[in-house]
DNA sequence: ACCTGAACACCGTTCAAGT
DNA sequence: ACCTGAACACCGTTCAAGT
């Protein structure tokens, strides 16, 4: 499924690294749309070595999210689904999530309709957690219907762009995912 | 309220209303986005000219949506409220408004917790409609608990938000906005 | 096989020089 | 008072030339 290379010369297996490594800090610190020429000079490789290994944006970012991938499975599989203020949790925290670096939300919520991006995995993985944790929720008696995990992670990206976009303070975040959450209960689909 | 200036050399004004026709075409066609220096010279003017009469993107951006304000207030007058499925339409409609140029609900964002935005007063049009729409649906029975106009323009902006940036069809925007009603209706502020 | 880095066609933004 | 347009410092992306 991953398509790791079988086999890289030394020098080119460096460089991935390298741009990997330097790309996971300026991505941190400026975002999803940090300046490829710079991370590039910063790995002290040309442009074009980085587009080699990286064809594309969403190619480089697929990767430096692999960290981020394992931590959203975490905080499912430790997620409280006791009471409804657990489940407004999780949904804050998954938001959180999908907001880790600047633009993270807007650069997943492109690849969710496409087949083809190389963010599916991440995509995927945060779904898979959503529904782990509603399915315990539901046993847990919390929720009666079942809800549409791709509807919820829709809500809750959308939730995370804006809230990113217009400098939310925390409390107007909360606010939008009681009402989700709210609307999750009482709806039946 | 509107800055609009007292007195304009004639050769002054005719730059800025062949700018501001310009920019409203080439805003329509590539989104908010798009190249000042594009509109620049297709209207004919040094992009020095441009930056004279709109010194950021968000004031040309303001005027260019005069006409957008007026069709909200319409849209939220005309609107009828005597069911629940009236309710969802107007959320879509409302939505759909939102992003009715490329990039617009991320412009519109931007400018929510921006005392000083020149965007302001358009955003202050969405929510005076959307309380219109709900003051009448409470009084038609539709709705109990007093809403979070606020709460409920954020809402909406993130699901025109990502509805734009992941290409969503239809239904699934639709799917947002019934559990987001749903979840105004059950939600006791 | 892999890398370099100049080159191309763009951005937004500024500002001296003109009228 | 207003406009021009060259100039600056950037982008993303490509590709001949090197090793």
């Amino acid at each position: 499924m991953s398509p790791e290379p079988r086999e890289l010369r030394a020098d080119a297996r460096e460089n991935r690294l390298r741009i990997l490594a330097v790309a996971t800090d300026v991505i941190e610190q400026q975002g999803t749309m940090a300046s490829l020429n710079e991370i590039a000079r910063r790995a002290g490789v040309g442009p074009g070595t980085l587009y080699r290994h990286f064809p594309t944006r969403e190619s480089l970012l697929a990767e430096v999210l692999a960290t981020w991938v394992a931590r959203v499975r975490e905080t499912a599989e430790s997620a409280p689904v006791g009471t409804r203020e657990d489940l407004v949790d999780w949904l804050g925290r998954l938001a959180g999530i999908a907001s880790g670096y600047r633009g993270l939300a807007a650069s997943m919520a492109a690849s969710m309709n496409d087949e083809s991006s190389p963010l599916r995995h991440a995509h995927r993985a945060s779904l898979e957690a959503n529904d782990l944790v509603f399915q315990r929720a539901r046993e847990a008696g919390l929720i009666e219907h079942p809800v549409d995990s791709g509807t919820v992670a829709r809500l809750v990206t959308g939730v995370a762009m804006i809230a990113e976009q217009a400098h939310l303070p925390p409390e107007q975040v909360r606010d939008m995912l009681q009402v989700v959450l709210d609307g999750l209960i009482a709806h039946r689909g």
